[in-house]
DNA sequence: CTAATAAGTTCTGTTTTGGAACTCAAAAAT
DNA sequence: ATTTTTGAGTTCCAAAACAGAACTTATTAG
């Protein structure tokens, strides 16, 4: 079965995941959240590469949960950052974040005290 | 980088994604929580080939997300139920459902009156 | 003039995936 | 008694996706 065959499919989880169902998406998103907006912010968080980090970012765009916003003229860079429809994500991404910090705590070495 | 090396990462979104962060293991857990337990029924209701299913269900029951118990011994079948770490993976499948509703809705054709 | 920064794009080699066919064991049908 | 069917996988190959590094473009800073 092709993934995009899933856009019409009956269930809602599918066609959310058809949608940003994937590894780096759901990563990018994340940080979204965490306040990042930038191409190198996101390249640096994730970890996915610049190739991928793009074509994800022109979905999620085209999808209308980001939109691209140009934050400096000369030269031209551009951000990403929520709308409307994308910080709507947020209880999604909540639901992972909790069910990972019962399920799957880290081993933490000393020096790494976060989360 | 490499996927794997989101294990220990002191992200839990990143952890939790990288054990059902995919296409077809969330289409899986949905089948799971819709009450299918056996390996035809996911084959066919999640379009999933039989190579990516196998695949998967192996790394969702070491996980113990899903157990794979005997259902019937002459021939040797094994079905996959959900063990109460994957009950607790619910809220984020019902999020999943719930932004899709909202922000997806099918176009649908009046034979297909479902969800 | 050279280096640095930001946001990408391009290139190449490795992995993962899709799709179909095949296996195995036992039961049911002809 | 053979053939077909069922369920749960495994194997094979071509196609698609991915990782990692290098390169591009525009502009400012040293």
């Amino acid at each position: 079965m092709k993934w995009s065959e899933l856009d019409e499919n009956w269930c809602p989880v599918a066609r959310t995941l058809n949608l940003v169902g994937d590894r780096w998406t759901l990563l990018i998103l994340r940080d979204c959240f965490l306040g990042y907006s930038k191409f190198e912010a996101f390249a640096e968080n994730t970890g996915a590469t610049r190739h991928i980090l793009s074509s994800r970012l022109k979905r999620l765009t085209e999808a209308g949960i980001l939109e691209r916003k140009l934050y400096c003229d000369r030269p031209k860079r551009y951000e990403y950052v929520l709308t409307e429809k994308g910080r709507e994500f947020g209880p999604a991404l909540l639901a992972f974040r909790d069910w990972g910090r019962k399920h799957l705590p880290v081993r933490r070495s000393a020096s790494t005290a976060r989360e």
